[in-house]
Formats: C-alpha cells, sequence, structure tokens
DNA sequence: TTGTAGGCGTTATCAT
DNA sequence: ATGATAACGCCTACAA
C-alpha cells in the first residue's frame, strides 16, 4: 500500500483530467488515439499501478475471490489451489487463502475475514464445513462453490469434485480385468465419511456385477494413516490366503499395505495388487508406481474457478458437478492432466 | 463485496454518529460504556461487517500481504505457506497468493497483481526471482522477504531459510556414527543450483573432516526424477562395490535410488542406507521411513511471517535467516514440527 | 472526445 | 465523549 502516483499525478502529467485516464484503463475505445498513446506513455513512464482499495471501493466489487481450506498441507488441495489461483488470475482476480483449523467456529472466523477484506466469490475446499458459513454466504448472497465435497452435492449446492463410488469401479473393473478374482479392501473409517462409504459401495457394485463376492470380512477400515493400513492389510492377507488384489481406499492405507505386502513375502507386483486412490502423491512416492486412479485435482479447480467467474460476470453457468476419473496404470508415466507434474526443482 | 449494511445504517440504528460506530471498532476505549455496549449489541443484530476497500481507502493499509509462489505442487512450500497464512490471520492480515508460472516476466506480472490489488508487505517464495521483482519492490518500499531462497541471502536480502550444507553435514554425520565408512551422493544439477552445490559441499565437507574419501566418481548428478535418480544409484552402486550409504539430495532422486537399491538386491536397511533431504513427504510415503532431514517448513513460514508483520508495524526487526535443521532417523515417528503432519482425512 | 462533480464506506482531525 | 467534515483514489453519469 505504498502507492505515490496516482490517477491525479499521471493526469497532471499527461495534461488530461482524471476521467480520461480513468477511461484509458477501462475502457480504452471511448478516448482518442493520440490521447490515448499520450496517457499511456506517461502511465508506463511513472510506473502508475491502479489503487485496488479505491477502485474496488468505486465499482463495488473488489476483483477477488476467497479459498477457503482446511488444511492446505494435504497436497491433494494445491494443485487445485494452484489451478483456482491461475485460471482466476488469468480472468483479472486474485486469490485470498484461508486455512482454519478444525476448530468449531474457526471457520466462519476466517470465512468473515475473507468477506470483510471484500472478496467476491469464495471456493470452500473439503468437505464438513459449518451451517453457519452457508448461512453467512447465502444472507451476503456470495457466489460460492464447493470443491471436492460430498455431502454437499446431495445437499444441493453448487460443487465441483468427483464421484468417488465410480472411481472405485474403474479401479475394480480393471483388477477384474486381469484376471483377479479374489480381492479385498483397506477402507478408511467409513463412519461420518460419505468418501470412505462411496468407495465400500464402489468396489462392492463392481464385484457383484462381475458375479463376483466381497466377502464382508474381506472389507478392512482402518485410521487414515501408514500403520493402520498396514495392519488393516495383515488382517486380511492372513484371512483370505489365495488373495490377489488389495483396494485401498487412500494414499495413507496403500502405503501401509504395500509395506504389509512386502514383509509378508507377497510380492506386490506378481501377487497382489494395490490400488490406492489418489494419484497425486501415490503415484510419485512409490517408485514403480501403483495402479491408482488418477484425480483431475488441477481440472476441478480450473472448473471451479471458471464456474465462478461465471458467476461473478452475472452469468449463470451450471456447477461443474463431478468430472471424469481415469486409471493410471502401474509403470505407465502417462499423465492425462494439464498440469506440470514431475521432476520437481525444490528439494 | 455483497454488503448492504454499513457504518451509517449501523449508526442510524443506534442513534449516534459514525464515527462513534468507527471508535467502537477501532477504538473502543474512547467511547463511552453504554452506547459502546448498544452500539455493540446493534452491530452484532445487523451483522455488520467491515467494507475492507473503504477502510483500506481511508487508513492506507489494506491488512494484507501477498505471497509470490513459483509452484505450490510442490508440497514442501505447502506447510509453509499455511503457516504464513495462519500467522498472518492471527495478526489480522489475509493472505494474498500467486503462483506465477517459469514463464519470463510472469512473475513481475503477478506481483504487480497483488500491488494494484493493494498489499502491504510481499512473500517471495524460492529461489531465482527475477531482478524486475526487486526493482518494483524497492521502488514501492514495499516489505518483503525472501522465503527458502539461497541465491538471494547471500545478495544481503532479508531471508528466511536453512542452511542446505548443514542439512547435508547432519546427514553424513549421522551415517559415519552408524559406521558407514563409503558413503556415496546422488546429487540434483548443480549447474544454476545453489541448492544442489550446497548439499555436496555439506557432504564433502563432513566427509573431510572424518577423515573419509568422498571419490570425484561416488557424485552422480540427476534430473530431479525418480527415473534419473535410479539410474544414477545403479551408477554409483556399480562403480563401488563396497558402498553402504547413498545420500540423495532430494526427494525424487532418493525413491529412484531406494527402487535401484531393491532391484539390484542390496536391501536397503541393512546395507545401504538411502538418505533424502525432504522429511515433508520422503518419511510420509516410503514405510517404513527412510532416515531423512527435517526441515521445519512450518516454522520458516512462521517466522516469514512474523517478520513481515513487524515490519508492516514500523519496527524493524531482523530477517530470521537460516533456521536449524534436524535429523529424522528411520523408524522413529517423532516429529519435531508444531503442524498436524499425518493423517490426512482427504483421500 | 473530454471535463466536472458527486459518491463509494471508513478514518481522522477538529470542534463542541 | 461525541459529532461534523474533509480526505482516501477511483469511477461514472452528466454536461460541455
Amino acid at each position: 500500500m505504498s502507492q505515490s502516483v496516482s490517477l491525479e499525478t499521471v493526469a497532471r502529467a499527461a495534461g488530461v483530467s482524471t476521467s480520461t485516464v480513468s477511461r484509458v484503463l477501462s475502457r480504452p475505445e471511448l478516448v482518442n488515439a493520440h490521447t490515448r498513446e499520450r496517457v499511456e506513455g506517461v502511465i508506463a513512464r511513472l510506473g502508475y499501478l491502479p489503487h485496488g482499495a479505491a477502485r474496488a471501493l468505486a465499482r463495488k466489487r473488489s476483483g477477488s475471490v476467497g479459498a477457503v481450506i482446511p488444511r492446505l498441507g494435504v497436497s491433494l488441495f494445491s494443485n487445485t489451489v494452484q489451478a483456482l489461483q491461475q485460471t482466476l488470475h488469468t480472468a483479472g482476480y486474485e486469490l485470498l487463502l484461508s486455512t482454519p483449523e478444525w476448530r468449531p467456529g474457526d471457520e466462519v472466523h476466517h470465512l468473515r475475514g475473507l468477506v470483510t477484506h471484500g472478496v467476491d466469490g469464495v471456493a470452500l475446499l473439503g468437505s464438513e464445513h459449518s451451517p453457519e458459513v452457508y448461512a453467512l454466504l447465502e444472507s451476503l448472497h456470495l457466489p460460492f462453490i464447493c470443491v471436492w465435497a460430498s455431502d454437499e452435492k446431495r445437499r444441493g449446492l453448487p460443487c465441483a469434485g468427483l464421484d468417488n463410488a465410480a472411481a472405485i469401479r474403474l479401479v475394480a473393473e480393471h483388477l477384474i480385468g486381469l484376471g483377479h478374482r479374489r480381492i479385498a479392501m483397506v477402507s478408511g473409517r467409513t463412519r461420518h465419511n460419505e468418501r470412505a462409504r462411496a468407495r465400500v459401495r464402489g468396489l462392492r457394485a463392481a464385484m457383484r456385477s462381475a458375479g463376483l463376492d466381497l466377502p464382508r470380512d474381506a472389507v478392512v477400515e482402518a485410521d487414515y494413516s501408514y500403520e493402520a493400513g498396514e495392519r488393516a492389510a495383515r488382517i486380511v492377507l492372513e484371512r483370505h490366503s489365495k488373495l490377489t488384489a488389495i483396494v485401498c481406499g487412500n494414499d495413507y492405507l496403500a502405503i501401509g499395505a504395500l509395506a504389509a505386502c512386502r514383509a509378508t513375502g507377497r510380492a506386490v507386483p506378481q501377487d497382489v495388487s494395490v490400488t490406492g486412490l489418489n494419484d497425486g502423491e501415490l503415484a510419485r512416492y512409490t517408485w514403480p508406481p501403483l495402479t491408482t486412479v488418477h484425480l483431475p485435482m488441477w481440472e476441478i479447480g480450473e472448473r471451479a474457478a471458471r464456474y465462478l467467474i461465471a458467476r461473478l460476470d452475472g452469468l449463470d453457468a451450471p456447477p461443474p458437478g463431478d468430472l471424469p476419473v481415469s486409471l493410471r496404470v502401474r509403470g505407465s508415466t502417462a499423465v492425462a492432466s494439464p498440469q506440470p507434474r514431475r521432476g520437481g526443482r525444490a528439494g
């Protein structure tokens, strides 16, 4: 906020009025070519940058949108955030970031901060946002979109995400196609977790339609951690000695299960296929990579941004809804998403 | 930006002037207890939220800082960003995010966007920012800090980061302490990469002071990718048959090297220690985890934020500089950093 | 095509 | 302790 050169400065230096300069900036077609060039010259020479606050005050729009993200550390989101930011930037918007804790009330508090600061729209990442959040959003008539949510979807709120059941179905069909008949699952806790439930449902459905059986005790729930994943995998491996594939509901679980397979001597690539859901990290950190589902996190962010932008332009575009997922088969390095992915420079 | 209830609205409803309401908000001690309560009541009842743009215009500060981050996808940064955001939020600031591509000029362009929007300070994550960036920052007298930079450090710019040479030294000393004598390194390309150079330097120094030799051909450079890491590791394993440890400059390289060890039958835990530098992801995704260096990414973000906040308050605190790194030994799950780390819910 | 003037919602300076 | 009032920098009818 250390502006010094203002519209007025430019106007004086160019020998015109402030309105003319303003027009050069926002509606150049309304101003004479000569004067425009002159003014543009002065603007460049003086390095003038518009004052956002003043502009926002006059225009009644800030040109920024807020993102509320429970845990940015979960890198699943960082791709999406990057896509959000870049897409918004291209359309002339800035992204305000907010990463509340999971303390009750923290979320509304953060959201209030964003609103006070002046955002034209909001992206809510992740599930389980508190009712007050939506109340506030509604009362302000603020356009918003839920990204990567699941409960929100069934409540009819505008969403951009994916179909978890379909994702797992993809995995299951792939495995079945490879000839696997005895498949187990290491799932996340399904209680209070629609995502996890959907994934179990997906597997069950796929196997049923292939005429295969998924015994109750072949689905083991575990907390989302490596240790729990390893324990759970050991349990199913013990229960079902003829198992040839384990589907895992999540990266952590898959990593743990992989360790269990290695430890128990069940060589993974040959005998037991461990399959996780997030290609984002899993495929990068197991090498050679496991077969995973590619979640289009980048595209989700991009589509969410586009939806918001349309809303901010007064259009009422339909929310993206569920985006298609695809399989990333072990060993293949093909990537469907547009973002740069491998070969990070940092480290 | 869909405000409706303003200071004026509140003032009228409370039967006072706008100045009084304003005071209640920013300097409550100056207003009579009775009126204050009454006004606060109205504020709450009407759900009034201050208009950031108007406030910024009058106060001449926006109450926000910008972050320029080359690649958020590199999750190394996401922890830091989260720390930045939360620390700033606590101090009443919002964080504006910008993730430029590596196209020339894109960075200044993004920065200009942030400035236009009105930020009071800027955090530059990563190295290799273009000169124009600093020129712009200087000309606006905008407080800024370089985070996780290395070239910037030697140029005397305010930084928050860590000492890469020291980090690798830590690893080396650990390995040497375990009895390893023949150690090799898979390094990132050192050309145009001060970080990579520092890490090689660190290993060389540590071995020299332990009276050990690091043959020239025991350091192999590779691009930051799994494949390259695996190839490089195979090369050193072949060259030096008595090798008992490989130090890797980066997650990707370590993963690749790990695969090489497994493939060539050199069982990793017993014979060859593969050690990477980023605890952030590597230790999470190799299970059981490798020995890694713990980079205090959260703390770096926090310290960077504190520095900026101090600067914005007119104080001139010293920049954090290099923060201490620590070792995370294989199998130990002890975590030194304050942020929540494992058990992601997403997936 | 360009200039004039009023207003956007808050803060801060002065009076009262 | 409170209330007018003039900025803050920009936008936009409206007038010229």
